[in-house]
DNA sequence: AATGAATGAGGGTTCATTCAT
DNA sequence: GATGAATGAACCCTCATTCAT
């Protein structure tokens, strides 16, 4: 029964995804997720008081899911370059599987106002610390400049995003090719001739 | 006569683009756009036909604003690197000063759906073409290295996003410094080794 | 300048009359009304008070129209049999020039409600009770039955509406075969055998 | 259950239906019909996706209610002249039970426009279709005189009409007194004298 | 646990009417 | 006389939420 309870509620939190993801949080009604989820309208409320709450619930859901890779990720014991560079991969890999929903999470600007806001803002602050410890190590190891790594960090994600944008228009959809033109980026940059700051 | 009715109009599309980037779309209601105009709720639909096109017609003409003024920068007899770092310092400045409206449109997966999206992606790309003409200029000249000059576009858009989402948490806030950094980012990366690719 | 004025006023019922009658009282705009008259909406009100009062003067002066060529009509020295029969040929001629319009003012049970109604009923009235006297006379000199002629006016009225009817669909627009029927019929009924009342 | 919600929806179209003929479309809302039904706003369009619609379903009700009456009525093993006879009394009973529905149905040309007009065409021309047979039959064992059937059938409904008219206002009110008129003017018209045509 | 009929606040939109020019 | 920008009441409709079953 308690098994029961917990498959209901998956549902409804995986139709809601599909929905909010998909449309927006406007522009999904509850009756929508119902439908989906092939239960009667009531039933949401009584596993989620509001759509609020559903939204956030599934928000959170899907960012511990996000947040558990990458943490896993970053907890290996291999070199910053190499884990920047699966990093960078995993991000790549999901955002062309699922486009809309991962931009979701790694994007902090997001549809909805409100207290959503901070649930997602929270994720990308999680991602961006993982991510931090990373470059601080091979900063510290010396594979890294001597560069903010909180700026860093962030700066890798926006790579990440930048590339998302193209892939939604289809002028880009080669992991591989995304994937080194980014940790070329990060690691040498574009220009040629020797630059002293 | 013709000025007053310019004047309301600017009015209303003023009132119309606070609200809306403050509270997004769904969540700003023509009336309040009418009390805020302080007009008459009718009145806005003299000027504008529906809330849809209240909406379009200021996101056109906020983009055209930044499409301009990006045009200007572009095109100056400047070499790529110093265009390069003007255009990040003028969108850095802006975004500290108008937060939330400059990356609504250097955003290209925002709020609403529909056709607004074609407006801010049409907005977005073209942006991104003026920027992969300066870098293609670089390249020519030998100051850049040969990356795909689209993805360098859009990989300095990424930056600016990124500096702008932690401009919003406080994180950030000096911009000589986070130019420096993007423009660091951008020609040297972080890697300190010669790394061939 | 008088006269100037009497044509404005004129250009705005013939305007209101049109577009009345085509879309029907709540699907005519005020704005609408002034666009088709090639005038300013707040001109509408210099002449009349209200949307309501513009409606009922185009009513009345369409009903004095139609009474005035029926009064006409049937205070004339002719057999009642011959006044009818041109009653009725005029009717159904006019019908067919403009459908709706007239039937608009044959039929007393029309499109709006409150005080409409009472000028729609007061032309219905007046039609009839001139129809009245010509039966009446018919009586009189032995022509006709003794029929009430009260009935008998609203009887000739509601056969020319049945053919209006026809006429609206296509099914029947041959003035004189429709002129014919209708004489027929209230003159000789379809019975066959000699039936007592 | 499922009768509960049958009453409802029956609620609704009962509240529809008396106030819609009562002050037409337009100048009913879907407030007033709610209140008058007992229930709140939004349960209308539970049952009913529209205002139109509801306009509608309640139009096409009645007018079955209608038809049904009368193709029982007309599908009678009785002599053309009783049939016609019953069918005038059936309809000048009604009206006089529920003077403006009924007349209504029969009405083609009525207060609304667009697609609810095609119902009542739908309604008006079904029984005229009826009485058409009727007529026909008369005609085919030398009952009545050879007109146009379609005419006649058209020509009785007139007359009916007629007799609304001056229900309306008071002026006739006794059924066996109407009834009596309206056959004699359908079978032997008015005329004295024999009239050749 | 689950349902779905019922609710009503709130939103977008229309349009008769006014009034300063 | 004439105009049209401005107004706001009123309308249709949506949808999150409740509750009796």
């Amino acid at each position: 029964m308690a098994q029961k309870t917990a498959d209901t509620r998956e549902k409804i939190l995986e139709a809601a995804k599909s929905l909010f993801v998909k449309n927006g949080f406007h522009e999904t009604s509850m009756s929508a997720i119902a439908e989906k989820a092939g239960l009667g309208k009531g039933t949401l409320y009584w596993y989620f008081s509001s759509k609020d709450e559903l939204f956030n619930k599934m928000l959170k859901k899907e960012g511990e899911i996000i947040i558990e890779e990458i943490h896993n990720l970053c907890n290996q014991e291999f070199p910053p370059e190499e884990i920047l560079r699966e990093f960078i991969k995993s991000r790549i890999d999901r955002m062309l599987k699922n486009k809309k929903t991962t931009r979701m999470f790694l994007d902090n600007e997001n549809y909805i106002n409100r207290e959503f806001k901070n649930i997602l803002f929270e994720i990308y602050f999680t991602v961006i610390d993982e991510l931090q410890v990373i470059i601080q190590k091979g900063i510290d190891e010396g594979s890294f400049r001597n560069e903010s790594p909180r700026y860093v960090a962030a700066a890798v994600i926006g790579l990440i995003h930048a590339m998302g944008s193209l892939m939604i228009t289809g002028e880009a959809d080669n992991v591989t090719e995304m994937v080194d033109f980014i940790s070329r980026m990060i690691l040498k940059g574009i220009g040629k001739r020797e630059v002293g700051v």
